[in-house]
DNA sequence: ATGATATTTTCATGTTTATGGAAATATGCG
DNA sequence: CGCATATTTCCATAAACATGAAAATATCAT
């Protein structure tokens, strides 16, 4: 990750669809959804959907495959691990002051992390 | 923390000069730095960092106050922590297959939190 | 092959955004 | 008060972005 991947990744982020489409995807899990059924859950035409795919996956936020007719979209989870990680990076330089709390609280959001008081 | 204000909060970010900002700022800690010496670092006109440093405060991500004729911005590690949380909202329906890992390695990227293996 | 389905690419249009000079506002100092 | 410093607000302009119809591509079924 590097200062202009991440921008683009956080313009991918900073569309209300698309947006609605990463957070859909984030949820999906691994087996992702299909661009047609995307596109029916945001009330979009298909080519407006594929635009912003497109621009997601140039992101490194989303990948997809096909198989037979379908393209499938899913989360690519390590893809937001390096802009979560790169927007952080360097937090207080290492005094945890603020960043301490800040990313154990999110951790502490999820079940089964661990990190939680 | 809802949709509009992420989407906000993350076109703020998609910005060049604004995410340097911000991450100067991550890394600056509490204390914070003067707007004058922002765009001195960012090499822009004051009257550009100021449209900068305005968006990225609507945004809930610094937050600044006065000491005479200064301007402090500081990173707001609440807004940030609302905005992370906001993203990885459900992630996987609760099955951490691929989210808790996500998660701890960024964790694990600093110190002293304590989540990791 | 032909036709049907799923998706992308091309292209045009209107809207939003970034930039920075100039003027305005706020504060402190003598 | 009058002047200097720090920052913001106003304004205009150029560049980037979102949208979706139409045409193109890919795959499958008969």
């Amino acid at each position: 990750m590097n200062q202009d991947k991440a921008v683009m990744a956080l313009a991918a982020l900073a569309q209300d669809t698309r947006l609605s489409v990463f957070r859909l995807l984030i949820k999906a899990g691994p087996d992702g959804m299909i661009a047609g059924a995307l596109a029916d859950a945001m009330a979009v035409p298909p080519s407006t959907m594929s635009h912003h795919l497109a621009k997601l996956e140039q992101a490194g936020l989303v990948l997809s495959w096909r198989t037979s007719r379908l393209i499938h979209y899913a989360a690519d989870y390590a893809g937001v691990q390096a802009l979560l990680t790169f927007l952080m990076a360097d937090c207080c330089q290492g005094d945890p002051r603020a960043c301490a709390d800040l990313l154990s609280a999110i951790v502490c959001d999820r079940v089964g992390v661990g990190a939680c008081s």
